[in-house]
DNA sequence: ATAATAATAGTTTTATTTTCTAATTATAAT
DNA sequence: ATTATAATTAGAAAATAAAACTATTATTAT
């Protein structure tokens, strides 16, 4: 779909706050609750906004030991790298995973509450996975940037 | 604050869609609707739910290129560091940025249509930074997991 | 046991979302 | 330019949900 700038406005406002009313975006935009209304449903079916979710605080819930693993399969075949992705998505811990270009084939985001719990993930839920060649983890120190928010 | 089995189902139901009625959610908890409000207000007053987003498919907004670029300062200098850290936010291809242990500094997680237009992030914006000793950047080839929801 | 505190259910009020209809604006074809 | 068509918008009404309030039930501490 095209977007005018109106729809790239809502698109920021409701990436920013989702529970704002249509009455405040239509205050803010310039248009009636009704085209407000008309939009965000335009672009809910055309699966530009993907779901609404709420953001938890990592500090209050105590998981605020952030990994990231670099994962290097032993081989690249088509079965390994199916394998290997199916089973990492169904480790909680892993928040995010990308297949990359480069030395590592994987960087996979990793969420626990200490070294501890860290080391449980490794042994008993990453490494458990076959055809794993070589990691590599690096550990996050402080976190300068964290948005869900692109620049449309 | 201490969660007990009912708040923790709950912060993972509006992890996963919190556009969900109160009435939804206390028919999944078997709750009331007063009950699953309170809840709510408690878990937001508390910060544990920090915000509300709408999330965004990149596919249907054409920003499917997504980079890591590891970046290393050419010191660690407190100056440079709070430097560094100032100008990278204001970065708006710039999603995520973490500081790290091991060989690089930084970790940034950037977002653009094309290599054309990281070309452009690299040279015009990210290395306009000043004390950036060296970098080195990874392309996604595909995205395997991506949550923002934490496990509780 | 009893008072104090916290959590929950039900009811009412308030606000918001959604639907409907009509009017306006933009787009394309003649 | 003018008409036809589609898309977008506004306003009103209906439906739904959130928020506030009151009463009741558990829980905890003394």
């Amino acid at each position: 779909m095209n977007f005018d700038q109106i729809d790239k406005k809502l698109l920021k406002l409701l990436q920013s706050d989702s529970k704002q009313t249509n009455k405040a975006l239509a205050h803010a935009l310039g248009l009636s609750v009704t085209a407000v209304f008309e939009r965000i449903k335009k672009l809910e079916n055309n699966g530009v906004i993907k779901s609404y979710v709420a953001l938890v605080d990592k500090k209050t819930i105590e998981k605020t030991f952030v990994a990231f693993c670099h994962v290097k399969l032993v081989q690249h075949s088509q079965d390994y790298v199916v394998k290997f992705e199916r089973e990492v998505k169904k480790i909680e811990e892993v928040l995010e995973c990308y297949h990359l270009s480069g030395d590592y084939d994987y960087l996979l985001k990793v969420i626990v509450e200490d070294m501890e719990e860290f080391r449980d993930f490794m042994v008993n839920k990453l490494t458990k996975i076959d055809h794993i060649g070589s990691t590599h983890s690096m550990f996050m120190i402080n976190e300068v940037k964290h948005t869900t928010a692109i620049t449309i």
